[in-house]
DNA sequence: GGGACCATGTAAGTTGTTACATGATTAG
DNA sequence: CTAATCATGTAACAACTTACATGGTCCC
C-alpha cells in the first residue's frame, strides 16, 4: 500500500503529470521503491476517485495536470506520523541461508558476486550523493538522510560477505569436524 | 519467484509436510522470507505438478509428506548458484525521503520511533542467534551467516538512525537559513 | 517527413494477503 | 468430551510485472 503513499507524497512536493512522476520515481526513488508505468497511471486514477489528488490542469498531448488535495495531504501525514511496520524480505540473504546445499566452491564464488555487486551499488550509491547539488531545504535534507541510510546499509552488507568469505575460507582450510 | 525456491530448499534441507514447513517458515526464514500458509500449499501443489517434489508418503491426519526430486535439486543448485539480482523495497526509506512533508516535531518523532523499532529488531536477532545451539553442519554455517548479516544490517540502521535525530535536531536548534 | 520524446491507458498473468471452510487426532 | 493442535485446501482481493496499444508534439 506504499505506492500509493509514494505518488501522494511526490505530488505533495509539487504538482506534476504522470510521465513527470515516473521521470522522478526512476531518477529518485529508484533505489527505494521502484514503479512501473503502468502501476502508477492505474494508481493516480485510484487516487483522483478518492479525491486524495485532482486534475489541476490539462496540457498540449492529453497531459492532466496532478495537485495533491487538502484530503490527500492529510491521508500523507497521517501515513508519516508513525513509521511502516513491515518485514523486508530479501532473496539475497534467502539464499545465503540455503548455500548448505551446493558446494563448498560454489557458494564461495556465490558470496564473491555478492560483495562485488554490493561494492558496486555501494559505489553508485556514493556517487549519486557527490552528483547532487543539496540545498538546505527540508526536503533535501530528508532525501539526503535518506540515501545516508541506503550507503549505510550497503557498506554493512560489503563488510559482511567479505568477512563470510573468509569465514567459509577458513572452515575449508580446516574442516575440523 | 523466490518462495518456490524457499520451499524447495527447506524440502533439500529435509522431507516434511506443508504444515511442518510452515513451522520451520515461521521459525528460522521469519525475519528473511516470511509466507502465509495459503501460499505455501498453493506453491506445492504447483512445485508438485512440476515434478520438483514428490510425495514421499501419507501419515495421519491427511498428511502428505513431501521429499525433493533429483529435477528439484537441480533447479535449486541452478538457482544458487548466482545471486538474484532485487531492488530491495524499503517503506521505512521512503517515508524518511517523504518527511519534509510533515512538521519538524512530527519527523523527529518518527525518527525516533525508527530507531527505537530498530534496536528492538536487532534485540531480538541477537537473543535469537545466542538461543540456539548451533553445530557445525554447513546447514547452520550459513544460517548463521544469514542471521549475522541481519544483524549487521539492524545495526547500521539503529546507528544511523540516531545520527539522523541528531542531524535534525541541530537544524532545528540553528536553522541557518 | 521522420525520429525522439511526451503522454496515457488496458490486458493478462503472477505473487502475496486475508478470510473462509473443513476435518482428524491427541492429550487431559 | 472437548480443547489444542495437526493438517489441507479454496476464494476474493490487492499489488506488481510485462507486454500491448495508441496518439500528440517538437525539432531537424
Amino acid at each position: 500500500m506504499s505506492l500509493r503513499h509514494a505518488a501522494l507524497g511526490l505530488l505533495a512536493q509539487s504538482p506534476g503529470s504522470g510521465y513527470d512522476l515516473l521521470k522522478r520515481f526512476e531518477h529518485t526513488l529508484a533505489h527505494v521503491w521502484p514503479a512501473t508505468q503502468s502501476q502508477l497511471y492505474t494508481e493516480l486514477g485510484r487516487l483522483e476517485a478518492q479525491g486524495l489528488i485532482e486534475v489541476a490542469g490539462t496540457g498540449a498531448r492529453n497531459r492532466k495536470e496532478y495537485a495533491i488535495t487538502a484530503a490527500g495531504r492529510d491521508e500523507l501525514q497521517e501515513w508519516l506520523r508513525h513509521p511502516v511496520r513491515e518485514v523486508p524480505r530479501d532473496a539475497n540473504l534467502l539464499q545465503v541461508f540455503l548455500l548448505g546445499e551446493v558446494d563448498a566452491d560454489v557458494a564461495a564464488a556465490h558470496l564473491a558476486e555478492l560483495e562485488g555487486r554490493a561494492r558496486e551499488h555501494l559505489a553508485a550509491l556514493q556517487s549519486l550523493d557527490r552528483s547532487i547539488a543539496w540545498d538546505d531545504s527540508a526536503r533535501d535534507r530528508y532525501a539526503r538522510l535518506a540515501l545516508d541510510s541506503g550507503i549505510r546499509q550497503r557498506r554493512a552488507i560489503t563488510e559482511w560477505a567479505a568477512d563470510a568469505q573468509g569465514a567459509v575460507r577458513a572452515h575449508e582450510d580446516d574442516p575440523s569436524r
